[in-house]
DNA sequence: ACTAATTTAGTCCAAATGTACTAATTAATT
DNA sequence: AATTAATTAGTACATTTGGACTAAATTAGT
């Protein structure tokens, strides 16, 4: 890619993420980078282009994390450190974490490509637990959909950490967010589970 | 309050529940309701004052649940109930979850007040826990501040269930997040506690 | 070096918005 | 009934925005 296509990403990433992206136009932009406006159409016939950009950036780097971690997740610790990654990964595009919704109710392409993204982390997560069970690491379900639910909770507190934490926290830690998220696993661990858990966090 | 001004709160939350907060100007409110924008603007002086309004609101009908709940939490059923009526009050007032950060950024009274009720909040289940376990429905902290970890759960579900529902549900249904909700507390529960709670759900 | 394609800038336009101000109308008070 | 206050409507203005179009400048290909 060219570099000036880069550097408008670059800056209406960092734009967006300061003043979320229903207050930042494609003029705001322009003056930012000094340069003309409809030179930036040029690139990106609107601001959904620039978006639908960055938003293929970051399912890039989500897809690539995700391979890592099912090739690597065989100890805990590695899941952790795969998850934490992860986390960084979503602060760095925090404005389509914050404006999900926004984004979402104007951009049907935005919405599909969350949904098919939604439905592999769904997978990846019933695999990791199914495998967690297998080791004895967590205990089995004690009722059926029991772990259905279980990844519901971890699709909600993914999708909204940064949204939440921005409002209630001074500063976004990711690793603390991501040692929560694993929280959500410990009371469904076994005693093996529990001991290499504390060990770790 | 005013005929008019309980007319342009309600025509308010409506637009803003269908469009959110930034798609929707005072003008637009005053032509849906057939006033002129300046009379609109007599009663509010601008966009921020309906929202604080709407939220005055909100607040209120929260506040009373919760005096509600805490009298009669001692049976898990009226809880469940409790954050029923609680997750469809919520759902009424939508867009302020869905805006939630949109709104806080440019409104600091508003996020001022959210930091406030979400003490409030936290105390509320700190509180429950602490009665839950003495009554054996939960067990005690098996490592410290291992409950702040599931109250910060709490948290994040609580406010960003209903801008997840929108994502990636047909129609959204205050029930099932309540019962979601719950099942957050169940791997935590002693086996009086998951009889008692499986009886009910 | 010349030409064509690509990239950048400049200008103009219509629509919408918030804000300020004035005029008209209605309600309340005496 | 007259006067005052409260409410509603109308108008005008400066800004901003996305979009369309044209012209200038730069780059690439030959």
């Amino acid at each position: 890619m060219k570099k000036i296509k880069i550097d408008i990403l670059n800056t209406s990433k960092r734009m967006f993420n300061s003043k979320g992206v229903a207050l930042i136009s494609i003029r705001e932009i322009s003056r930012e980078m000094r340069i003309s406006h409809s030179n930036l159409l040029y690139h990106f016939k609107d601001k959904y282009e620039i978006i639908n950009s960055l938003h293929e950036q970051l399912i890039e780097k989500v897809y690539e994390l995700n391979k890592e971690i099912e090739e690597n997740s065989n100890e805990l610790t590695r899941l952790i450190k795969g998850i934490e990654k992860g986390f960084e990964i979503l602060l760095d595009y925090r404005f389509m974490m914050i404006d999900f919704n926004f984004i979402a109710q104007e951009n049907k392409t935005f919405r599909k490509r969350i949904i098919e993204m939604e439905k592999e982390r769904a997978t990846m997560y019933m695999n990791l637990i199914k495998s967690l069970i297998q080791r004895k690491i967590i205990r089995k379900e004690s009722y059926s959909n029991e772990y259905d639910a279980l990844i519901i909770q971890i699709r909600i507190f993914s999708d909204y950490w940064i949204s939440s934490s921005q409002i209630y926290d001074d500063s976004t830690n990711p690793k603390k967010y991501a040692k929560l998220l694993l929280q959500l696993f410990y009371p469904y661990m076994t005693k093996t589970g529990k001991q290499e858990f504390l060990k770790i966090v």
